[in-house]
DNA sequence: AATAAAGGCAACCGCCACGAC
DNA sequence: AGTCGTGGCGGTTGCCTTTAT
């Protein structure tokens, strides 16, 4: 007898997700927390199979995640450990909390990849590093913002490794305190942008009948027109779910996750690499033996790197 | 202003790993 | 030890938006 797949194809809904899905699978998440996916369709009455309901989750409506431009920080930090790790966009994504591996993945393959093509065809020699092109530096020059870049890393991979130090170093990734509000600001965010026809204007809850309809686009930092609905719209999910509970239901349990990651410990995302024991980059990362870092990287490529790990 | 092409992103698909039984 | 169920991951697709003509 062979597995049975996932979820069967009949009757799945597929395609984007709505509004109204969304606050069904954030309430029910809310109530129970995430995992158990299999369980999700079942117990929300959605149409969706546990893939999709915990895709939707980990990828757009868990908290903490940032949305929008990449910081040139942010950037770097990609280019060094996919030259460092290859496409292990989850583990790439452990090193960068706030951003899922789909989001990054996305990020590379639509713009980095395309950078550092052009690079490489514009000049030759350090292309892989994604800065070389417009300012052309010695080697060594280079292999000293990659130490600084490297060193970015490491302070990421800290954070993300220590809850009980809110940072190890201040002035890294805010030690945002994510909470279920964060979540609720992603679906208003959704939201406002959330333009096409609203399948069913007349919806289960009332407080949803503000939610639909919303006219325009409105994409990360760019407010429309949307948004006296939008504004409207983040009102009514605050008062739909009472985030506050649900954050101290998750804010106590925190291991080795990182801060934000640790309200939602059970969840996949953020800890897939955190929760691994170290690897010999991480390993390599934590070394504080600045010195020894040093060394190393004044020696070798990031090719060498690479093939190192 | 209309249309075509390119770009960007959310979501899906299939495979794999791991734990439970 | 083998099988099954579930969740995780990376690659890919398809739709929507933006830009160019």
């Amino acid at each position: 007898m062979g597995r049975p797949p996932c979820c069967d194809k009949e009757g799945i809904k597929k395609g984007p997700w709505t509004p109204e899905e969304d606050i069904l699978l954030v309430s029910y998440i809310q109530e129970h927390g995430p995992g158990n996916w299999r369980a999700v369709p079942t117990n929300t009455g959605l149409l969706r199979c546990s893939k999709s309901c915990r895709l939707r989750w980990t990828n757009y409506l868990r908290p903490g995640i940032k949305r929008g431009n990449f910081t040139d920080h942010e950037e770097k930090m990609i280019i060094h450990l996919q030259a460092l790790l290859g496409n292990r966009w989850a583990a790439i994504a452990s090193y960068l909390p706030q951003r899922t591996d789909n989001d990054i993945k996305n990020y590379w393959n639509t713009h980095l990849k395309k950078k550092l093509k052009k690079l490489q065809t514009g000049s030759e020699g350090h292309s892989r590093d994604g800065f070389s092109a417009s300012q052309p530096m010695a080697r060594g020059q280079w292999e000293r913002r990659l130490q600084t870049d490297i060193h970015m890393a490491k302070q990421a991979l800290c954070e993300a490794l220590s809850p009980e130090k809110p940072s190890c170093f201040p002035n890294t990734i805010p030690a945002q305190s994510s909470t279920y509000a964060s979540s609720t600001e992603n679906i208003a965010r959704l939201l406002k942008g959330w333009k096409r026809n609203s399948p069913n204007p007349a919806m289960t809850q009332n407080s949803l009948n503000n939610m639909s309809g919303t006219d325009s686009v409105s994409s990360e930092g760019t407010p429309s027109k949307a948004n006296d609905n939008g504004f409207e719209l983040s009102e009514a999910f605050e008062s739909l779910f009472g985030f506050e509970s649900f954050d101290s239901s998750y804010s106590d349990t925190s291991q080795s996750v990182s801060p934000e990651a640790s309200l939602f410990q059970d969840e996949s995302k953020p800890e897939s690499g955190a929760q691994l024991p170290l690897s010999s980059l991480e390993k390599w990362l934590f070394d504080e033996g600045a010195n020894q870092g040093k060394d190393f990287l004044g020696d070798i490529t990031i090719d060498d790197q690479a093939n190192f790990f």
